[in-house]
DNA sequence: ATAATAAACACATTATATTGTGTATTTAAG
DNA sequence: CTTAAATACACAATATAATGTGTTTATTAT
């Protein structure tokens, strides 16, 4: 690992210890060539689950826009909120375990349609047919007009 | 190294790689005991650095705050997630290697326009809007204008 | 579409990191 | 101000990671 210091691509591994109950190794270096010591940390790769929408741009995950398209599908049927819970758990338990960085909407939106499926079969019907979403210059005006209008 | 999937407190390398110039080392590690395979990068220490804000409070640079407001101004634009964090890094480097302990706010804010500016226009007339707070609303109208005619 | 780049995979040989034990020092908490 | 926790340091014995070479797949750029 190249020193932080001079430069230099070589350095050597003086101690070495687990931190975070395992959860990473701390190590102390030092350069071959300047002496200088560092420390460095060994993490897992994280993994920020970014949703690509069908015009390609990008945003976070977020888990309660999920949770609330599912449960509006399922609005006046008999599903309990407890099962919609479970299956947003179980959805993003999915997306987190999956070590593609990126996900489609409409990945998820099968997700979802696969649990719902199970759940409610009119909720998958209301579902899969509400998963749409397009986004434009238009949503940008929205948001500017509202901006300014604050000002 | 503590498994990501099965909690296991041990895993061994598989391979080990240099990345980023030396900068880091990525590894790939296999669980001893559900030999499930995951990746780890083993990086330098970051320094704090000091963050002096328009009130003159002090707080510590916050990487992910610097990452979630380039990451908003890119909301539904094309810009990879890649991209933003490549930025985040160059941005975060320029900190780590500027001799100086504290920087402003302002500062940070500059660098994140001139490498939104680069990325996406839209995203960044919508940072620089956001973060100059509409003082020259004349100009930022200017800008949206031909954003708008380029269409 | 394709070329270039990076990540994942495999495997063998060499070299280096890990771990235990112990002390000292710095940092955070009461 | 004192104590607990984390970091830094040292050293020796053992185990594991690093590296070269090469193939495959996935991702990004042209």
């Amino acid at each position: 690992m190249k020193c932080p210091f001079c430069g230099y691509e070589e350095s050597k591994v003086i101690d070495s210890r687990p931190t975070d109950e395992g959860e990473r190794i701390r190590r102390r270096r030092e350069c071959i060539s300047c002496q200088k010591r560092f420390t460095t940390y060994e993490i897992i790769e994280s993994v920020p689950v970014i949703v690509v929408k069908k015009d390609k741009s990008r945003e976070v995950f977020d888990r309660s826009k999920l949770f609330n398209g599912m449960l509006r599908a399922c609005e006046k049927r008999p599903v309990s909120l407890e099962k919609i819970e479970t299956a947003v758990n179980e959805i993003e338990a999915t997306l987190q375990n999956s070590f593609d960085r990126e996900v489609t909407s409409v990945h998820i939106g099968e997700l979802a349609m696969d649990k719902l499926k199970d759940l409610d079969e009119v909720a998958y019907v209301r579902f899969a047919s509400v998963y749409r979403q397009f986004k434009d210059i238009n949503t940008f005006m929205d948001e500017l007009a509202k901006l300014l209008s604050e000002k």
